[in-house]
DNA sequence: ATGATAGTTGAACAACTGTTCAACTACTCT
DNA sequence: AGAGTAGTTGAACAGTTGTTCAACTATCAT
């Protein structure tokens, strides 16, 4: 049997889709787009590059902070880290995270604002 | 048999650990800032947003655009909605959604100029 | 009223995600 | 070398998410 058409109806404003069409940005954009905002979509998550916002700290640090376990921290910070959010540096045997740069304070800003108002 | 801590470690930097506590928002914030970006973590959200604003659009539209079904693109739309980042005007059988408000246009242009820089 | 088009909704399903557990590595100290 | 602490990793599991399908509502034209 045939499989449903994506769009079962005449298109209405070709014109305006065209338009549209152009200013677009590539599937890789919007792609690398949204997995930036992944990175802010969990509580854990969002917790954490506050957290880091207000100061550099290890993963028992965050781990009592946030009430989940160092696993749970470690396997969150290995994502913030692989999207370039966060970095960190060892001494001896802890690893202190901090904020990769003012972007991400920046984008946690403008999210705060839309809920404040 | 007993539940694993939170941490099975030392708490190493109590201070640093209080005095972030102390900067922290609140459980719900989080939740709410989480809530936000998630509509920002799609491919198909963002595009949505994007295309919608250059255009303002009707479902059928969206649809042809990103080459998914009505169907796919009302669900999205809608919670896009309910997260008020998108508003709608009725004109007889046609439904045009349009971007809520600027705010909606920054989150996009701080994450675009994330990416390429 | 009937038929046609635009849009919405809920169920179903597959794909993805976040947490924990358990086992591991890395480093320090004795 | 051996014990102890900090951190990482992969498997497993439950919970969530995005899409489609099918059935529905809403509006318009005849």
């Amino acid at each position: 049997m045939a499989k449903q058409p994506i769009c079962d109806c005449d298109v209405i404003h070709k014109e305006l889709v065209d338009d549209t069409q152009n200013k677009m940005k590539s599937e890789e954009d919007y792609l690398k787009l949204a997995g930036l905002f992944k990175m802010f979509d969990d509580k854990t998550r969002v917790k954490i590059l506050h957290a880091l916002e207000q100061n550099e700290m290890c993963v028992c640090d965050l781990a009592v902070l946030l009430g989940v376990t160092k696993s749970a921290v470690s396997h969150q910070l290995k994502a913030l880290r692989l999207a370039n959010l966060v970095k960190y540096r060892r001494e001896a045997q802890i690893v202190y995270y901090s904020l990769a740069d003012e972007h991400v304070k920046e984008i946690l800003d403008i999210g705060f604002n839309h809920l404040y108002e």
